[in-house]
DNA sequence: GATTGAAGGTTGAAGCATCAAGTGTTTGCT
DNA sequence: AGCAAACACTTGATGCTTCAACCTTCAATC
């Protein structure tokens, strides 16, 4: 027996992959053109530079970017090829690599901040009131939260 | 001047990428698995299902999927390899291409449907009260119109 | 101290999405 | 009637993501 969506859920439900299918190209594409990056570029470095000595492991970088360890590995060989990461044997346990944001990178960022951000102010944040971001926040956390636990992609 | 993000619409900002990060692939994943389709494929055929004789023009139903018009083209082309629906012009205009869903289209549609649902009410409603639907629907649907407002994708 | 199994990453191939450029059709203007 | 511009797609190339397979390294067990 399928449960399947009330009118309520249905509309909501085509909200949000609207807002998947839209929103994700956009921000992709504003970060491409002023930027030359993809957004998930954009947090692996966002990731990075709030990091103690703005190093991670491959793995948490992935936990942060909600990134398989595949996708993050084949985006950080580009990223470390441009010069804006670099990777490094982990000193305690041989089978960790470390990714550092570089100076370079560090600048990168710098200057595709304030673009980004006001671009994502601007296609979400502008009209929602402080209610309507607590329950977004509340909302996809839960969504998060159960995709997490569902754990279907336990992911290469 | 940049407007930064304050720290509640960050913590709902990365949450809100989470969702589109995890989601969007778990979903291709489970329909992939189980039923040979992407979400986008998947969501083509239900537009059409729900259409008037199972028809649209590609334009109307890149609108209701949300996407370009290159991108459907190209998905269209694979279905119709499948079967699953068929292109034909439309009598009123030559530049017009319509599709339709064909039967065996319908019956894949109708075996996915139940897996792909549940999967949707597991990952997203499971665990949210009416209240909160209603809030996803408001709040995704208003950043959804903020996007086509800043209509930034003229989209090729 | 071997073996087994799991953890942490990397890789290559295949499928997808995007962008830019193209084709053919229709509209509007003169 | 003729021409330019806009519309409705389609196409090919490029880059990104996924999946499955692989290679090391570490941990636990015997």
């Amino acid at each position: 027996m399928t449960r399947w969506l009330n009118d309520d859920e249905l509309r909501a439900w085509l909200n949000l992959a609207g807002v998947m299918l839209k929103l994700s190209p956009t921000l992709d594409s504003q970060l491409q053109r002023d930027s030359d990056m993809t957004h998930f570029d954009y947090l692996c470095l966002a990731m990075l530079s709030e990091s103690a000595d703005r190093t991670l492991r491959m793995s948490e970088l992935a936990v942060r970017t909600n990134a398989s360890l595949s996708r993050l590995s084949h985006v950080v060989k580009k990223l470390e090829a441009r010069g804006w990461v670099e990777r490094f044997p982990c000193a305690d346990s041989g089978r960790v690599t470390m990714v550092r944001l570089t100076a370079e990178g560090w600048r990168v960022l710098v200057a595709a901040a304030p673009g980004h951000v006001e671009t994502v102010r601007s296609l979400v944040f502008d009209g929602l009131d402080a209610e309507d971001v607590a329950a977004l926040e509340r909302i996809a956390g839960h969504v998060v939260e159960l995709i997490e636990q569902a754990g279907l992609r336990t992911v290469t």
